[in-house]
RNA sequence: UGGGCCGUCGACAAGCGGUAAGUCACAUGGUUUUGGUCCAUGCAUUCAGGGGUUCGAAUCCUCUCGGCCCAACCA
């Protein structure tokens, strides 16, 4: 406890320790987060979900989840379902504290017919372009509503018809009365209620008057007994008024803390945004591997250990900032270096032939699983006169620094055998067809007997023995790093990376992959970490790239 | 321009008056049957800029510059 962790050091924490050092809430901290069910959850949602989940954790408090349900006409029940298994995945635990916004509208209301009995609230009938036009603006005050001094009892009965369903949309609001010349626009007599005849997907139709933000926010954090209600920037202007509520209730009151949203560059992370994208079906759907959508990153093979090893990475602060996708790369190739089986596949295969090399002679070569895990131990790989080699693993006329097969040039195949290619063979466009190769019977393993080295291992597979697959590769979906800040007069639609999916349909993989479920990660050597697709069957698998290994030998080529 | 907040390496980010952590990226070398992993090394005499307080300032004061948020019956 002494031994307090630096890297987890945040100013929220640094608050947190100071609150129990005061004897704040009886020592207890408890945190939530407050998603309204109008969309899909995205690795920005994954921040704030883990920024609350792991201060209660390691603060040995509470954690809730909490749907902030409060305007029908946005939400649906679909995305609460998909909200709570994003979540869950993730890892997050709420235990049994999964609630709604809506179980508070009684109390909600309640509290509201307190404040206009104390004079703080009432009931507004201008109409909303009125009450828009007498707020002001930033530098001018606005001007009180000819409704502001209602009386109480007025107020209490035009409220009770609100309720009723006795008017129609617009009609009136209920509007705490505080100072319409205040500096801060959010004070000026901000609303707590509109009348909208609109089911809601919990309430039905028991309710034609719903609780506005401000209003329903603190009293959902109060009533639930949350001590630290951490929120994104965006708040902070709405942090008096969240307390003004409070404190005129005479509640408890939950402290407010802001911190920076996260942002990441070569994506887009907006809720627009993506639903636009998803719309004009740039992308297949919110699950899409390409999105940054918790859903599409699971699709894509991320493990909720790389997302929480990532966030963690990143940090709280209250710095706006774009994070470097590098370093959510780093955070799953971190996890799958360790766990990752490893397998030979060839994605765009190049025909071998071994001329020396007994037809229909079948030898089983021992594999390694995963160098990094001896536990993981080995599997027998079928070696054949006909093999398949990746074509970008020869090269006619090699560059200086090419270290891979060549004519005339003997390499490793990983495992097996020292080969030498001595023949190009090509159809009548000069394309390559296949090459005819020997290898070295004493080198069996891999090994030569004779010290002799190569400078380079290839990944291979048994023609006969390799099964057909789909692999599809992703790029980053935008060209341009950041879309919040683009030339005059373009959008981030005119930069949407065209060659962002790559979809390669004669690959050829270890047999025992046809096999695996949706959702298995392993490495294909030398390639990059891969996971099954929800779209792959046996007959035909499907595998999507997760990640590329890291490539000294690409990034030496791009320069 | 009224109010609120922010500015530390290419990207994040610690630091809280005692002389710039860490991670990613990048670079170089070593190991290697993955041009992967791993290991080693390098990468801010300086904290947006100026002035001030102090024996001592990224940390305190002050001014300037730059960025973000607030005028939905959205959250």
């Amino acid at each position: 406890m002494e031994d307090k962790d630096r890297s987890k050091s945040n100013f929220i924490r640094d608050i947190i320790d100071n609150d129990l050092l005061e004897g704040k809430n009886n020592g207890r901290v408890h945190t939530r987060f407050p998603p309204e069910p109008n969309g899909h959850l995205h690795i920005g949602h994954a921040k704030a979900i883990l920024v609350n989940y792991s201060i209660a954790q390691d603060y040995n408090g509470k954690f809730n989840l909490r749907f902030d349900d409060t305007n029908p006409i946005k939400e649906d029940e679909e995305y609460v379902n998909a909200i709570i298994n994003d979540i869950k995945w993730l890892g997050a635990n709420w235990e049994d504290r999964l609630f709604y916004a809506s179980d508070y509208f009684e109390e909600m209301y309640d509290f509201a017919v307190q404040l206009i009995k104390a004079g703080r609230a009432f009931v507004d009938s201008q109409s909303a372009e009125e009450i828009r036009k007498n707020r002001g603006t930033v530098r001018s005050p606005g001007v009180n509503s000819p409704f502001r001094e209602r009386s109480i009892n007025e107020n209490l009965d035009l409220f009770g018809r609100m309720k009723n369903g006795e008017f129609e949309d617009g009609a009136h609001v209920l509007r705490a009365k505080i100072d319409m010349s205040s500096p801060n626009m959010l004070m000026r007599d901000p609303l707590m209620y509109r009348i909208r005849h609109t089911p809601h997907h919990r309430t039905g139709d028991k309710w034609c008057i719903y609780p506005i933000y401000d209003w329903a926010h603190g009293l959902e954090d109060s009533l639930e007994g949350i001590t630290h209600s951490l929120c994104s920037l965006e708040f902070q202007a709405h942090r008096p008024l969240y307390d003004w509520f409070l404190l005129e209730l005479g509640v408890h009151k939950p402290q407010q803390i802001e911190f920076a949203r996260l942002n990441l560059n070569y994506t887009v992370m907006s809720k627009r945004k993506l639903l636009e994208l998803v719309e004009q079906n740039l992308v297949s759907g919110w699950d899409d591997p390409r999105l940054p959508t918790l859903s599409g990153l699971r699709r894509r093979g991320f493990t909720p250990e790389a997302i929480q090893n990532f966030i963690n990475k990143v940090g709280v602060a209250k710095a706006h900032s774009i994070v470097d996708y590098a370093l959510l790369e780093h955070s799953i190739r971190e996890v799958l270096n360790k766990q990752a089986p490893r397998v030979m596949s060839v994605l765009n295969p190049l025909k071998i032939v071994i001329t020396n090399y007994p037809i229909e002679q079948v030898e089983e070569i021992d594999a390694v699983n995963n160098p990094e895990d001896p536990d993981a131990g080995t599997r027998k790989v079928p070696f054949s006169k006909e093999l398949y080699i990746e074509r970008e693993d020869f090269m006619e006329d090699p560059p200086k620094k090419f270290f891979r097969l060549a004519p005339g040039r003997e390499v490793r195949f990983r495992y097996a055998y020292f080969i030498t290619c001595n023949e190009v063979i090509k159809d009548e466009n000069g394309e390559i067809l296949e090459l005819q190769c020997t290898y070295d019977p004493a080198s069996k393993g891999g090994k030569s007997p004779d010290g002799r080295k190569v400078k380079a291992t290839l990944h291979w597979i048994s023609v006969e023995h390799a099964v057909d697959a789909e692999v599809r590769l992703y790029d980053r979906l935008i060209t341009v790093p950041d879309t919040n800040n683009l030339e005059e007069g373009k959008t981030f639609m005119d930069y949407i990376n065209p060659d962002s999916l790559k979809i390669l349909d004669n690959c050829k993989l270890e047999a025992q992959l046809a096999k695996a479920d949706p959702g298995y990660r392993c490495q294909f050597e030398r390639l990059g970490y891969f996971c099954v697709d929800p779209d792959s069957t046996p007959q035909k698998p499907v595998f999507n790239r997760t990640v590329t290994l890291r490539d000294t030998w690409a990034r030496m080529q791009n320069k």
